[in-house]
DNA sequence: CTTTGTGCAAACCCTTTGCAAGCAG
DNA sequence: CTGCTTGCAAAGGGTTTGCACAAAG
């Protein structure tokens, strides 16, 4: 494999992105592999939290030997080149996002069926500033969640997603 | 043993705490049995945030034949009895702290010495409600954890507590 | 060719559980 | 006495790691 993962056709929105591992990749001498390759385009073409495994499963059905010790060793590497977000609503389960730099935002999880929405408040992050300081503290993050019911008709049908717990 | 767990000579501020897992014991046909007392007693008078392993090792100084699955046996319990909450600051490990009923609050964590504080912030609150109300959703509880580094003279002792994680 | 990556299975870590023996009620 | 509790060890569930082989550079 000699051309750089993911060559023509990406969807430009996503070219940030390639350039971000592809340089990342290059500089710590790492290697661009088929596995990887389809890991980071699944990971990436779904746009939404997911766990390894089910990550894992879409994965294997392009690319069927691809283990899920693989699917964790990227998900790792994505985070490691600041690509992607490790959360843990629900205990004892990572969910992985994409990391968008110029795109912070916290979670709302319906309790119900599971969806995560996402939103920002600067009012919000603004007090969270004041008392940190309040308290001596040098702020450098935060995490918030949000949990409860959302009104959506298809709500309770559980959508195979991530369920919070506070 | 007959008589109530931890009768008499406790401290006063603590009262309510004994009342309602002695109720909810009675109530649920449970035992009274020298370990819950002593977990209890410990992780009552320690008043922060111990993980099972920490309690379980302060247990064994007074009675060492408590065993590790009975501490989390009885953390359950008081979870249950809705007397202490869960935490997980650090993936992987959970913390347990006392349920005060009339005491809501956040955490303030330090990522150089572990230290956790506590804060509460009613206008975050409320702009919590809102923010969830906007998005349709019926907003039934949340969390909220600040990172960062405290000022504290005597901070980087990594005072074996917590670590924080976003 | 040298070095990193992969798949598999075993190891890990924290937490829970099955079981026979111990006690509270 | 009855049946909840306990300690121990083993099982669980998610994630990581060791190793020999595969493959990228």
């Amino acid at each position: 494999m000699t051309e750089k993962l993911k060559p023509a056709g990406v969807a430009l929105a996503d070219k940030w992105f390639w350039d971000v591992l592809n340089s990342y990749l290059e500089k710590q001498t790492l290697k661009q592999t088929r596995q990887r390759k389809v890991v980071v385009e699944e990971f990436l073409s779904l746009d939404r939290h997911v766990d390894a495994e089910d990550l894992h499963g879409i994965v294997r059905k392009r690319d069927p030997k691809v283990g899920l010790a693989t699917v964790y060793r990227t998900l790792n590497l994505l985070k490691e080149a600041g690509l992607a977000d490790q959360k843990s609503f629900r205990d004892g389960r990572s969910v992985f996002e994409i990391h968008r730099p110029d795109h912070h935002h916290d979670h709302l999880v319906c309790l119900d069926c599971g969806k995560i929405m996402e939103f920002e408040n600067d009012e919000i992050e603004n007090l969270q500033e004041k008392v940190a300081e309040g308290l001596g503290f040098k702020l450098t993050g935060h995490r918030l969640d949000l949990y409860g019911h959302c009104l959506r008709r298809d709500c309770k049908i559980t959508d195979r997603d991530d369920r919070g717990r506070p």
